[in-house]
DNA sequence: AACAAATCATGGGTGTACAAATTATCTCTC
DNA sequence: GAGAGATAATTTGTACACCCATGATTTGTT
């Protein structure tokens, strides 16, 4: 690897950059980052989940969520209800006002996903989404549930 | 986009995301985080730039450049020195500790890259290394220099 | 029941990233 | 040659992102 411009690792990270740079300019007018954006994503999935369920849904540390949690129910996008059952837990639902916001900025994401599609032809973004897939997965230690039975 | 697992975007800091930990996991050994290994990178090639050089270089911010360089100083593996003819500018320099890093940091980071080469088909590497490259191109604005004539 | 182990949320510390403001210096123009 | 505008480095403030540690609980095991 001579050159660091033919590392997959350096053109990974060039590339992500740009996307990232985009869905943040486009999500700014709306006071929403691309990691709150994601999260409020798997909101709209489905309400009341944990926080610890959040960060694995999003691969992200539990600590992490708690900050991007502070500042989205700051915002009053959402809100923490404790579990009646398991005082450990909060719950986190969605409010009015985090709702409203699904349609305006899944339109702004969805038109960035189109313009980066628009670059490729339809075979090569196929192939793109697959390549990306195969890095995606957990590469390793997989080797972590494996409860009894 | 009714999946969030089919966006480019998404994908993309998946893959982004893994490699990141796995580097971060490689270089942690010798108290270097991915960016720093990136800085020491363009300093290998040639010491002596300015700070605002190796931001262009790396595409990193000005201010981001500060603290990469801050810490790598206080590491002992580079130093600032005053340009002579320009007193805005300090010219970094490695020192032999961080010359002494090339050969094992590289070595780590080779087969990193290998192994992630290793999950494709050679051709189907050089589609990857094509298809991100072209997002890695900026896509906005070049506008910029143009300096008269 | 009682205790050890696992789990959840959070706080602290470090390291990017970027925007805006500051300071020091340079360059260009009149 | 003096001020206007550009540029380099830095500071400050916000937001991730991860690790480690802590406290409150819950669960599993005797």
């Amino acid at each position: 690897m001579e050159r660091i411009e033919e590392c997959i690792s350096f053109l990974l990270g060039k590339a992500y950059q740009q996307v990232q740079q985009q869905a943040k300019a486009r999500l700014a007018p709306y006071g929403v980052t691309p990691v709150q954006y994601a999260l409020l994503w798997v909101l709209w999935e489905g309400d009341g989940r944990s926080g610890a369920e959040l960060g694995e849904r999003l691969q992200l540390d539990g600590a992490t969520i708690v900050g991007i949690l502070d500042r989205l129910e700051a915002a009053g996008l959402l809100e923490r209800r404790p579990d009646a059952h398991d005082r450990r837990v909060n719950r986190i639902f969605l409010r009015p006002a985090g709702r409203e916001l699904q349609g305006l900025l899944e339109r702004e994401m969805d038109e960035l996903n189109r313009e980066l599609d628009a670059r490729f032809s339809r075979q090569d973004a196929a192939k793109l989404r697959e390549l990306l897939a195969e890095i995606g997965q957990v590469p390793i230690e997989r080797v972590k549930e494996r409860e009894s039975r």
